[in-house]
DNA sequence: CGATTCTATTGAAACGTTTCAATAGAAAAT
DNA sequence: ATTTTCTATTGAAACGTTTCAATAGAATCG
């Protein structure tokens, strides 16, 4: 693999020479630099990232950082982080990793986002600066370089059960993702705000089902919660859409009707959602704008344009017919 | 950020010493070594990625380069090889580029899976060698160091249109995707060759009908399709499930009862099929298989074990009720 | 014509590591 | 007591760039 060097050789200038044509400086006339170019490419000269990392501290790349690339969840927000990656003339690259972070820690990028529980606190406050800022989208943490861009999950929570309400069911229970989901907690927030709001009290043991985001673990939660409970809530509300999913399927099984008999409304407005029977009636989430506004944030922090960039995401309730 | 120079300084030993300590080398008597640990520990310090990249001439990274992040597709297919790259000690970086392509040409990555038509054959061919080989998913090339793994897809297509013939469609077309996506055109062959078993003679006119892989296009090829037919052929194979979805769409808007009136199969098996109306009958794809042999044949070629690792993809029609 | 400015080119340091070869001193062997 | 081996540590080169400062020669100027 060729280097400025060899090129430099064969071109019979100097290394400088090389480097500054390459980079089409037009300190080098354009003549010379034609010569060099044409030269440098003939011998299938590439420039060497890490060297140019590692002596001009910076990457042009951002991260983006994620527990996993299944579900259908992430991958319009990853297309609003990207257009926004590109139009500012870097690039992205999405890692997803368990333990070592390596991407992250040994500063491969100029830049992450987060969206990956895997990721303790600690880490991401020791790695952050004003060199390198972060934008963390599953959790809230202060620090000067860490800027969260949150979905507004308690007001979706709280649109889903207000529907549910007004639509006149009386009793309604909650199916809950896993506890260290930080957007889940929010929306199970959102949903005692909402019957707080028409008075109604919060019972756990009753009207909170624990499952773990997947459509069969909500199949699975929902099943055992209807062998156990004497009488069916008129409305359910789901954390995300997979389990409202699972939710309907074990209500068909055990012969209750949706919406007549139990209303359920899901959250993510996922693309499965106006497809199954009944078609879910879901909390809309704007996937690739919030990938816009983190994408933006980040790079209002790095180019310190000191004014916060301020971001404003709105959820709104899709009805369809599942209630 | 402090360095490895600065760690030693404070440590009072040389950065030789500190380098094979945090690296965890023996050849430091484990208390100095600890000693030392803790010390870049306390300072915070972190490695360089790139300035060890520089010096190794190897990253330790796999690079997986896609042309775009969207479609219910490739998320299962990254995730075996993710699975694959892990379980090797290396890290993944997932990218989606269309010009620049700067983190295969500059060499972030020790080797790389390809299923992006933005890369083309030239390049690719001029970035392969011993050292860094390649594993194409999109295409056919020949090159030492580039090995496609390909999904069987003229087979798959057979086995949907034989499928069809079988149930005694006695009229077929086939809705495929641009020219340009190789999978795509092999399915049609695929289509070609079903229809050749069977005696049938292929006319592009009436036989043919274009799209662009999403439900919308398949919608609308069809809907135009229909408008210009006087006569609706018994059965469709499309090029995937996307587009069997909008064509489905189509027929039931414009009265064709599926599957009575006409039967409709898709390609790829997306988590969709199974809950739309009605539920579609498809050539299942193990994607995640398909991920977890591209990135071993990646690995295969990296450790340079000379034998061929072999891999075989098997594809299965899933008969559902549109066909 | 000597002094000045400009142009094209270059030398060399620096970025932060890794790792080979060297060294000094201690321990073991003769 | 001398040589040999071993252990702990280190110095320095190298990886491939970028970029500042230096240089030499040509062109312009007074």
């Amino acid at each position: 693999m060729p280097t400025l060097k060899d090129v430099a050789r064969k071109a019979n200038v100097s290394v400088s020479t090389v480097s500054y044509s390459v980079n089409d400086n037009p300190l080098i006339p354009e003549e010379t630099r034609n010569r060099v170019k044409m030269i440098a490419n003939d011998m299938g000269y590439r420039p060497n990232g890490n060297a140019k990392n590692l002596k001009k501290q910076k990457t042009n790349i951002i991260g983006l950082f994620l527990s996993g690339f299944s579900g259908p969840f992430f991958t319009d927000m990853m297309e609003g982080i990207h257009d926004v990656v590109l139009e500012k003339g870097f690039e992205l690259v999405v890692s997803s990793s368990v333990e070592q972070h390596r991407l992250l820690v040994e500063r491969y990028v100029d830049g992450a986002i987060i969206l990956n529980y895997h990721m303790e606190n600690e880490l991401l406050t020791k790695v952050a600066n004003e060199k390198f800022p972060l934008v963390v989208m599953d959790r809230m943490i202060e620090h000067p370089n860490i800027t969260p861009v949150l979905l507004p999950n308690e007001e979706g929570a709280l649109l889903g059960t207000k529907h549910l309400l007004e639509k006149g069911a009386s009793s309604l229970a909650f199916i809950a993702g896993s506890k260290d989901s930080f957007d889940g907690e929010r929306r199970l927030q959102g949903f005692k705000q909402g019957l707080s709001a028409y008075n109604l009290s919060f019972c756990e043991k009753e009207q909170l089902i624990r499952a773990d985001f997947t459509e069969e673990s909500g199949y699975i939660a929902m099943t055992e919660y209807l062998s156990q409970s004497s009488e069916v809530p008129e409305g359910f509300v789901a954390a995300n859409d997979e389990m409202a999913i699972g939710t309907i399927r074990a209500l068909s099984e055990a012969g209750i009707k949706v919406p007549d008999d139990a209303a359920v409304v899901g959250f993510d407005d996922i693309q499965l959602a106006k497809y199954i029977q009944p078609a879910l009636t879901t909390v809309h989430v704007p996937r690739k704008e919030w990938g816009v506004q983190a994408a933006r944030k980040l790079f209002g922090m790095l180019e310190n344009q000191g004014e916060e960039v301020s971001h404003v995401i709105n959820l709104k309730l899709v009805s369809r017919d599942s209630g």
